[in-house]
DNA sequence: GTGGTTGCCTACCGGCTGGTAGACAGTCGG
DNA sequence: CCGACTGTCTACCAGCCGGTAGGCAACCAC
């Protein structure tokens, strides 16, 4: 009951998630948490302040859990693997995020460019700084484009959530969280195919 | 001048994809193609109708060009390619035509489930058998999911246009256009060598 | 010519939107 | 005990939304 605050970002996550944020009302958002719209607006002034608070929130759990993505990125056998599980995980803790980070990026580019953006930049260039070296050593393929492939990388583990309950219906049958896993562990084999050579050491 | 319906068509489309549905007003579309709100109801009796009629549009051209994407994949040399590069050609035409399935699929679920797998069930089915036969004759990789496979290819198409712009922002430099391409290179080549043996025949 | 149809217009509607004003109860420091 | 602050409320607002009513000019069949 507590925190009113904590609360209203939670709902708005999720109704923004779920109806985009043209299509989810103060007065629905205020309704879900159980008070009145006046009352939400005395804990966000406007509706913009309230989106970037959930976007805000979003990045710094995202944030929040850099340090263990980083210590599995860098460190133990078969990293990629470790790596890709960590990221995945963070969306499938809650796939709202995954849904509002798509509807971010496809809504408004260039105010998300700039916010993703910076969140994003220092891991993304570590990355592909690391294929890079690993296409000099011979572990990784020459013909990869390291800035490319990362972002599909990232577009297809987004993507699985968002296309999930849609390739259930083509393919019928499979609950969506099921199809979210296939989808899912295709995604690390076609990632991890056409980043390793034909015959990588079995240490990663 | 002369076809005011298609007008509208076209600039609903637009604007459907680039501000989405609930961000872009009737009055908004009248404005750009430049009639009155009225006028415009006069040829879609509500802003539902408009947008059936803009989905319905945008699957019709993709219908029309079946034939030939159908023609590249049965025939000729290194059909792989050449399939892919129809594919990604009907997004190029028009990048809208991404942004506005991205939008409808995250926004719409359900709906969007009946329409669109309605009309990717016949082709995506065709295709998975299709690789399901190249594992049996040993040309592609038994580990390949293959709607999971296809799905995720999808994704990627689309998700490089949505992707591009702020792909470009995070690895700093080159147009919208240059990224696209860059991108669009990376997932044929992630494709290809995640579904393909190492050492296929040259006529794939 | 005349009656019907097509396509656009002006004027208007109720309802919902994001946001404000201001009252009121509870709480807490001095 | 009192003043200030916090958090919620009711009541209200202008403005935009999707949609309707009805007029009016142009055209077309007969």
């Amino acid at each position: 009951m507590g925190d009113s605050k904590a609360d209203i970002l939670a709902v708005a996550t999720r109704l923004f998630a779920q109806r985009g944020y043209d299509g989810t009302s103060l007065q629905a958002i205020a309704e879900d948490v159980g008070m009145r719209k006046p009352s939400l607006l005395y804990h966000f002034p406007s509706k913009t302040d309230l989106r970037e608070a959930v976007v805000s929130d979003l990045l710094d759990r995202w944030q929040a859990r850099l340090p263990e993505v980083l210590a599995v990125a860098t460190s133990g056998p078969d990293r990629f693997t470790a790596l890709f599980t960590e990221v995945s995980g963070f969306f499938q803790a809650d796939p709202n995020r995954a849904l509002l980070i798509m509807r971010e990026v496809v809504g408004r580019p260039q105010e998300t460019r700039a916010r993703i953006g910076k969140a994003a930049r220092p891991w993304l260039r570590m990355l592909s700084e690391a294929i890079r070296e690993g296409q000099a050593a011979g572990n990784i393929r020459e013909d990869v484009d390291p800035e490319a492939y990362l972002v599909e990388c990232i577009v297809m583990i987004v993507g699985s959530f968002v296309a999930a309950d849609l390739a259930g219906f083509v393919f019928e049958g499979a609950a969506a969280k099921a199809r979210v896993d296939r989808q899912l562990a295709e995604v690390l084999r076609m990632a991890h195919t056409s980043l390793f050579h034909p015959r990588p050491d079995p240490a990663n």
